[in-house]
DNA sequence: CTATGGCACGGATT
DNA sequence: AATCCGTGCCATAG
C-alpha cells in the first residue's frame, strides 16, 4: 500500500512540485505581514518538520526587539555600499542550516498569544509581585480595541491598594507595545501615543489640544468648525488631522491584532504595521533609499534537522506521512523565499519609479498601472495585484500608506485640487476649479472635480467658508 | 439660472 | 469576468 502510493508520487513529483510551488507562492504573496504571521504560526504548529530558530535580538545591534516591529535603534544603519536602492530583508530564510536543536514537544504547540499575555510579558520584569495582579486585572478587562473597560479607581478598590499604585501599573501598560493599550478611551490612547512619538519629527504643539477637545469634530471631518473653535487656520487643522491619522491609532488593539473583521475598513488599514519600510540615507539632496521588506517572525525558519535525521528510523507506517511533512515544510520555505524575492523586486522598481513621490509627497505621484509594471519585471499582472493588495509601506516621512497608492491614477490631481482649495480666497465653484486645474495641465471634467472633492471630504463651494 | 449630487454607461484596469 | 474610474445627462436645491 505504502509503496504503491509512494512510487507514482516520485514520478510526478517534479511537475507537481512546481505547480504547487507556484500556487502557494501566489497565496503567500497575497498575504500581508499579519496574515503571514498567522500562516507561519499555523504551519509551525501542525508541521513537525518545520523549525523556527527564535531570536529576540535585533540582528545588527543585539538589542531586544519586540514582536513584529523593527528595531528602533539601528534598523536603518545597515548599508555600507552605496547602490541607488539598497534592499534588505530583516531576517533571512534559509532552507538548511546545521544546528543541534532537539525536537521537543513544546516547539510545536501553538505560539498564538493574545493581547493581554503579550503585554504582560513585556512588562512582567518591571513589576513587583503584587503589581502583577493589578496588571492582570486591568489587562483582562481589555476590549477588542485594546482599550480598558475598568477604571483605575475600581481596580484600586478591588485590590485594596492605593490609586497611585494602580496608576503606576497603568502607565507601564499604556507605554508598552502596542502603545496606548489599556487606555480608557480613544482620546487617552492618542495622547499617550503622541507623548511617545519621539523621532525628532515636527509635531504641531496644537495637536494635543486638537485631540483633547476636538476629536469628535475630527472624526466627522468638521475642520472648519474646529478651526473656528481654536482660532487657527483650517489648513493647520487639516495638517494636524492628517498627522494624527497617519501616525496615531485610536484603537491600539487593532493595530497589531486586527483581524479580518477590520479589513473592510480601509481607513483602519493604514494603522497596521507596514509590510515595507522605506528610509532614506546619505545626502538629503540626493538620498539613497533603504527598502526593507518586513519579516513577520523573529528568527529563522528552516527544516528541522533532527526531524530529518529521525526519518531514517521512521516506523514503516509513518514514513509516508513524515516524508510528506518534510516536503511540505521545504515547499513552504521555498515559497516564502520566492514571496520575499518578488516583493523586493516590486519595491525596487516602485521606489525608482515613484522616487519623487516618496521624497516629496502626494503631488508627485506618477500614474503607473500594475499591468505596465508587470511587463517591466516580467511577471503576470495578477502577481503584482496580489503583491500589492492589502499591504502597506512606511515612507521616509513616517507616513504609512497602502502600497496600492503607488498605482493611484488621480492622487496627483487630487492634491493639486486640495492645494488650490486650501489657497483659495473665495470658495470656487467646480467649474472654476476645472479651469484652474487645466492650467496645471490637468484636464478633467467638471463632474470629476466633484468626485474628487467628495473623495477628499471637501465640501461644495457654497458650504465652504473662506476665513 | 447656477451649482451639485445621483445614476448609469463605457472603457480601462485588475 | 469583475471592478474601478471618468464622464455625461438629468433632477433638484438654492
Amino acid at each position: 500500500m505504502v509503496n504503491q502510493r509512494f512510487v507514482p508520487r516520485q514520478n510526478t513529483s517534479h511537475k507537481a512540485l512546481t505547480t504547487a510551488h507556484l500556487a502557494q507562492t501566489m497565496t503567500l504573496l497575497a498575504l500581508n505581514n499579519q496574515e503571514l504571521l498567522e500562516k507561519i504560526q499555523g504551519e509551525l504548529a501542525t508541521n513537525p518538520a518545520l523549525d523556527l530558530n527564535e531570536t529576540n535580538h535585533c540582528p545588527t545591534c543585539q538589542r531586544i526587539i519586540k514582536n513584529n516591529s523593527y528595531c528602533p535603534n539601528c534598523s536603518h544603519s545597515a548599508s555600507n555600499e552605496d547602490p541607488v536602492v539598497f534592499v534588505s530583508s530583516r531576517e533571512d530564510i534559509s532552507s538548511s542550516r546545521n544546528s543541534n536543536d532537539i525536537i521537543s514537544d513544546d516547539e510545536f504547540t501553538s505560539q498564538q498569544e493574545d493581547l493581554p499575555t503579550y503585554v504582560l510579558r513585556q512588562i512582567a520584569t518591571e513589576l513587583e509581585i503584587d503589581e502583577r495582579a493589578l496588571a492582570a486585572h486591568i489587562l483582562s478587562s481589555l476590549d477588542e480595541d485594546g482599550l480598558s473597560t475598568t477604571s483605575n479607581v475600581e481596580v484600586a478598590r478591588y485590590h485594596h491598594v492605593s490609586l497611585s499604585k494602580v496608576e503606576k501599573v497603568m502607565e507601564l501598560i499604556n507605554k508598552s507595545d502596542p502603545i496606548g493599550v489599556g487606555c480608557s478611551s480613544p482620546k487617552a490612547a492618542l495622547l499617550t501615543q503622541l507623548d511617545m512619538i519621539d523621532d525628532g519629527q515636527f509635531i504641531d504643539p496644537l495637536t494635543y489640544k486638537v485631540i483633547d477637545i476636538g476629536l469628535d469634530n475630527l472624526s466627522k471631518n468638521q475642520y472648519e468648525l474646529l478651526s473656528k473653535k481654536l482660532g487657527v487656520t483650517i489648513q493647520r487643522i487639516e495638517k494636524i488631522s492628517s498627522f494624527i491619522s497617519s501616525n496615531l491609532n485610536p484603537y491600539p488593539g487593532r493595530a497589531f491584532w486586527g483581524n479580518v473583521r477590520h479589513q473592510e475598513n480601509p481607513t483602519l488599514q493604514r494603522y497596521k504595521n507596514p509590510d515595507v519600510i522605506i528610509n532614506i540615507q546619505g545626502d538629503p539632496n540626493d538620498p539613497q533609499f533603504i527598502v526593507e521588506v518586513m519579516w513577520p517572525i523573529r528568527g529563522t525558519l528552516k527544516l528541522n534537522p533532527a526531524f530529518k535525521k529521525a526519518m531514517a528510523e521512521a516506523p514503516e507506517n509513518k514514513s509516508g506521512e513524515w516524508k510528506e511533512a518534510i516536503e511540505k515544510a521545504n515547499l513552504l520555505i521555498k515559497c516564502l523565499i520566492q514571496r520575499n524575492h518578488t516583493l523586493v523586486q516590486l519595491m525596487q522598481k516602485l521606489s525608482v519609479l515613484q522616487r519623487d513621490y516618496i521624497l516629496k509627497g502626494d503631488a508627485y505621484i506618477k500614474p503607473i498601472t500594475r499591468a505596465k509594471l508587470a511587463k517591466e519585471i516580467g511577471v503576470h499582472e495578477s502577481t503584482i495585484s496580489r503583491a500589492v493588495s492589502s499591504k502597506s509601506a512606511q515612507l521616509p516621512s513616517g507616513k504609512i500608506v497602502p502600497i496600492s497608492i503607488f498605482f493611484d491614477r488621480s492622487l496627483h490631481i487630487r492634491t493639486a485640487l486640495k492645494e488650490i482649495i486650501a489657497n483659495e480666497e473665495k470658495p470656487l465653484s467646480d467649474t472654476k476649479l476645472v479651469k484652474l486645474l487645466s492650467e496645471y495641465g490637468y484636464d478633467i471634467a467638471r463632474r470629476t472635480v466633484a468626485k474628487y472633492r467628495s473623495v477628499e471630504g471637501i465640501l461644495p463651494a457654497h458650504l465652504r467658508n473662506s476665513q
